[in-house]
DNA sequence: AGAATATGTGAATTACAATTCACATATGAA
DNA sequence: TTCATATGTGAATTGTAATTCACATATTCT
């Protein structure tokens, strides 16, 4: 119906992190900053994909990458992401019981 | 590939958030409380739509509602949702180009 | 009871992000 | 310069949330 969009723009910042890869990403990138091989292999995902995440993680400022010889080395951007992930689990932990049986449960695997 | 999701679940609490509509129902429930036709009148949104949006955000313990009379009044639950919401718009204002450029700018418009 | 108001709901459709795959590029080693 | 390693990219496909619409329910008033 309406399309003006004056206010309140971070719809977008929540949408990028709305999925388990990109939070498993994060989770991992807490610890130590990884390259796009190693984070494919530590989460056992297919690299095309993590890389297409971390393309979006990064248009949003959550994640930096640095070149390292013929790597790309990604880290977190701890500044805001901690304490949001904190303010989050903490919320999920309080309040949202659809948030703990998982809705990725009852997703089909391929 | 692997689907085995034993950590961190908060990405439904985020993608939950990931939604133009949603975020602008919690900035209008930031004032006060309103029923679900008060709120689709101040959104220019569609009745049904907005109810939807409601039901999702109160499934992850977003927003409360009360019946009074006739009417169901949703509020915000302002612990967390608050200090999440300044937490976002401080790191979009700060590091993030692709959300300040809105994605809804290049979509279509019914 | 019947009408008016306020809201909820489920199923079909639509829209769009996530995934996949084949190929492009870039770096360093042999 | 050829090969191996590491990564990026675009386009087609797939999966799924958002939207729509027609109908159900619930409350209050006359």
């Amino acid at each position: 119906m309406n399309n003006s969009h004056a206010k309140s723009r971070c719809n977008l910042f929540f949408e990028t992190l709305g999925t388990r890869l990109k939070i498993d990403i994060i989770t991992e990138l807490k610890h130590e900053a990884l390259n796009v091989n190693e984070l494919a292999r530590k989460l056992n995902q297919e690299r095309s994909k993590v890389s297409h995440a971390l393309l979006s993680l990064s248009e949003c400022g959550f994640v930096n990458a640095r070149k390292e010889g013929k790597r790309r080395i990604y880290s977190l951007n701890k500044e805001t992401i901690i304490p949001l992930i904190n303010l989050a689990e903490r919320h999920v932990k309080k309040y949202c019981k659809a948030c703990r049986k998982q809705r990725t449960e009852r997703r089909k695997t391929k």
